[in-house]
DNA sequence: GCTTAACTTTAGAACTTCCTGAGAAGTGGC
DNA sequence: GCCACTTCTCAGGAAGTTCTAAAGTTAAGC
């Protein structure tokens, strides 16, 4: 990932001295990726550490004592379900988000949403991954949060992502997958510069190998949706990225 | 295609403080269906212990004292009748769901469905076991679970869980099995989205193993059966998944 | 004010997702 | 053992989405 100047980060942030930063682990063997996911997290206020193999995750769990896991599915020794299930044998309660191959047909994966654990595909957007994370820590904190409580706001802006359903003052607006996830991602950075490179590391599959350019295009589709209706809420900020924000004052 | 971080949970969830939560031992040798029923049930409220053999799960029971039991019958030791006999001589009061073989023609099943106890045949689907075992503590009257209606409703829609009758509008609807499984998903997850995956997961059998194709083909039946009548409630969120609502405002 | 780089918009080709119908295979009742 | 029902696969076509490329527009620097 290319390292990034700004930060992104929840729009109200509740300062640390309110609540405790929520501890990740993320456990994969190939670094590329868990360097990704590690910065990543970071940068969104998570206490990250990180692991490589089963057995040094259950070590590492151990003393952490993690609120979630991120979990590859193939590790070099004991695999994810393994790790997982000696975690919760310890006593230690933890929800797992588990990373796994497209194409895998892994039994064990099965039901793991109803519990509580979910598991995203390789290769994901690290938009969605936090997206999914977030969900999770929400759902494992015994306390299920109503519809309601699934909704960015900013301005007259709305986006639901329990029913992906979006709004401009109360109006319906219909978005594409890759529409949604880059409003979702502007709403969450409401108010910060976000260059074109992060929105592309962050909307985009990691693997994605085009250019930015198709930043710029979708844009384009999102202002046509959301900024038909004044104030515009999307503003570029030359030779620097995208801002999410009202008119200024 | 982007999996969805949406939760799956009860929709009109009560707060842990007003019902007791419900105690379920699950027994069984196979590790990966007795993480599977465990992960599931803690999920959905429940409160779950294991126990791989009958010997523990005796133990295991007279100190937990559990409202139900999830009791595989083929066991290393004691077999599951065995385990339920015995425990219904030390005096406890216990609902018992038995697992067993799709062609186990044991006559022992039979009549079970008569004491208030039942049965479900591996591979089963989680949502079907979930139901299960909630009807079976509704007959026990043990505890009042915390979804004592029998009937979900979704706008004009009505599905009866005891006698499995589908209306819309007044009018029966017939549906097949896995129909009538799909739709009380779809009801029970109302207004959220859910993945075709999501969808695979709880409503198929854990060992099935084709693809998600199947999914179209029975919304499809069920759109056939259920929206012949307007407004359609079965939507489809494009690269993401289906969701029941009504008609936007 | 001209030049240039940065951005916007549009068009359309390539691709993906979804719907539906037809039929093969499996299951259970009588 | 036959019939009805159900489950599942597959394939064609419609509709929607993604991405590239190229032409149009804006603004910043000199």
């Amino acid at each position: 990932m290319k390292p990034t100047a700004t930060l992104d980060r929840e729009p109200t942030m509740t300062p640390e001295s309110e609540v405790a930063t929520q501890r990740v682990l993320v456990v994969d063997d190939e670094k590329s990726i868990s360097e990704l996911i590690t910065t990543s997290l970071r940068f969104v206020g998570f206490d990250v550490r990180t692991a490589a193999t089963g057995a040094e995750a259950l070590r590492v769990a151990e003393e952490l004592k993690p609120h979630a896991l991120i979990l590859d599915v193939m590790l070099p020794d004991l695999d994810g379900f393994e790790v997982c299930r000696q975690l919760r044998e310890s006593g230690q309660e933890v929800g797992v988000l588990f990373l796994t191959a497209k194409d895998s047909t892994d039994d064990k994966i099965k039901g793991l949403t109803l519990g509580g654990d979910d598991y995203v595909t390789k290769p994901f957007s690290l938009e969605e991954l936090v997206a999914r994370l977030r969900a999770l820590l929400r759902r494992t904190g015994v306390v299920l949060s109503p519809i309601d409580e699934e909704t960015i706001r900013f301005a007259d802006l709305e986006l639901n992502e329990a029913t992906h359903e979006v709004r401009r003052a109360g109006n319906m607006i219909d978005l594409s997958p890759t529409e949604f996830t880059l409003l979702r991602y502007l709403m969450i950075n409401a108010d910060r510069v976000v260059s074109k490179s992060q929105i592309l590391d962050h909307v985009w599959q990691y693997d994605f190998r085009g250019d930015a350019g198709i930043v710029e295009t979708y844009i384009s589709y999102l202002r046509k949706k959301v900024d038909t209706y004044s104030p515009a809420l999307i503003h570029t900020v030359r030779g620097v990225g995208y801002r999410l924000r009202l008119p200024a004052k």
